[in-house]
DNA sequence: CATGAATGAGTGTTCATTCAT
DNA sequence: GATGAATGAACACTCATTCAT
């Protein structure tokens, strides 16, 4: 995405007004930042922002949109791991969850809290791309039970919202430099989520 | 002040505020809901609005103010149950975390939401509550590790993020008259935690 | 016109509204001051204010119809003294207005900055009243003239205009407790004029 | 940025807006004229308004600041003659006065009338520097005691606050058009002042 | 590419006033 | 005499958006 250039100076306009937005939103909330606080902090006016981009809520959605993309592909190397079972699978969901959540902090927080203000149509767009993510999520639940790795008494869909809940959840308190490392809560929701459904 | 009647009509026009208030919250957005479509709804005047509360901003407040002390006490009733066992405790609170967002739907919806358009001091105020019930969930945990109901490796402070974010979650998801009912989504996540945890 | 009472609650609720309107006008302005304002100071109810007055700028004219009526009644007395020189009767109008200002302070402050938020039927009324002083003033410094007191090469009015600008303007800056007393000023104002305009 | 061109088209929007603004100020006050009022006479909208300006108060400032900034620069220039004797030194502030007053009318009764409803940082600002304009006719008073030319007896800062007093009253009555011109009224006021003082 | 100027619709809030009780 | 509830018009200010240059 980021052709190779020799400085600072060339990265490109858009990719700064993106980065500073989403620092922006996640301080602020998205309706309480104005185009105005964006080109303020890149020195640069109002017309530059809509040089790249139609309106505010496009920058939302392009926001929205980069998040679940890269969390599905991320998703998808997992589940094209033919050999590998539905627990660690799992586990390996679990990871993806909570480690995206941290390493993209602002951006997580906006994608989970600033939703609402995408237009019908791009809200119904990203929520069905999130949708998907679940259902595979749920799918291994459901092959996980077929195979007596889970308990057969489960609930798939059910246990599917609990398990992005349990991690999502995360965005909320999780603060880095804490006692508890990433790779650690991994564990310990990984362990809690597998203890509690499987045979 | 307010004599007893059998109608409508004699609830107090406060009261109607907020009910509605929440309602259109929940639909738009806080910073998207003005004033004007609150009175609108109502029949009244912005004048009206602003004789019974300072600002928008406090109505939130009294909305998010509401919602965690009914919490609150509701959680301590089951606290109080001595002779209870720590694993008990902990289905009720699950059982209540759910209930109340089933229950309360959209006041639950926007107490999770809106958050962040309370002023810095009321903000704070609301975290500490939230803080309050979280804390009392980990003791719960704390205590079942004490008294050999729960395995002795937890993270009692994770565990409890883990709880309340299982089923705090529900308020993205849940919809009455789906095909689970809130009981038995109750027992459900209750028996997911429970085996993820117990000895 | 306050007729006899036994106690301070007594005293006629009209009477205490002026009192603290005026007291509330001095400090915060006419139009910054909220009929609320005032009657939040007294503990009554809006409805009270009405009662007692048709509209704010009702209120305001009555401060200043009071204010300049009794200053008027003031400077009869000492028109009225026939023996008493035209030097004399000078002086003591110099004294009249300095000290009214003085002992008046927020009144007089309230009557010289407010004048403006009448309504122009009412302003023009109490211009009238004020030029009406000013001219009695001026026909003071026409027969000193003719009499032998004052230079023949004045101009009455310029001179009128000159002895009110120096003591009204007072208003702006004279704090009690200073370094010069009410009396002090007066002889020196007195003097610095009778020395410019004598023959 | 401003290219040389003959008509009024080419006066800055900024100008503009003060211009017009000390006009509606002198007529309704600054409290009763909205910034619809003033964007009305020009024939623009509020947010035109607000790009030149952060607040109402600001533009009041601005006019506050301007004023007293000009009328200390012309004090600096009567001070700076050396060989200027006392008397002459105070005929000339007592012109700069006057004239000011009459010449920059709207923006002198502006300046004079609406000193409160700037922000009390503002106002002390405005204060401080028409203080300074004061006291340093005060020196001139002082100066002229001391080298004969005034009376020893004076209080140099009553009558400091008397000169500026009755120069500054003329604010509130001096109509341009009547029967006494401008430098008339320089003449008998300075002639009343300095024989009223002089030794 | 980027700017500066302008728009216009909307926002939360204030407040003098009214009036039934 | 006094209250509490409600009105409605106005106000300062914000902001996403447009567009000629």
């Amino acid at each position: 995405m980021k052709k190779y250039t020799a400085g600072e100076d060339s990265v490109h306009m858009k990719e700064k007004i993106t980065k500073e937005s989403i620092l922006l939103f996640e301080k602020k909330g998205f309706s309480t930042t104005s185009i105005q606080d964006i080109v303020d902090v890149l020195g640069v006016t109002k017309g530059t922002f809509y040089y790249y981009f139609h309106s505010k809520e496009q920058l939302l959605m392009d926001i929205h949109y980069d998040y679940i993309t890269t969390l599905l592909k991320r998703q998808e190397q997992i589940l094209n791991k033919d050999q590998m079972s539905q627990k660690d699978k799992l586990t390996e969901n679990i990871r993806l969850l909570i480690r995206n959540i941290i390493e993209e902090g602002p951006s997580a927080r906006v994608f989970f809290r600033e939703l609402r203000h995408l237009t019908d149509e791009n809200r119904d767009k990203i929520r069905q791309e999130r949708k998907k993510f679940r259902l595979n999520v749920e799918k291994i639940v459901q092959l996980g039970m077929e195979q007596g790795e889970f308990r057969k008494s489960l609930k798939p869909d059910m246990v599917a919202f609990g398990i992005v809940g349990i991690t999502n959840w995360s965005y909320n308190w999780y603060q880095s430099g804490g006692s508890t490392s990433p790779e650690e809560l991994v564990k310990i929701y990984a362990d809690m989520i597998l203890n509690g459904i499987q045979n």
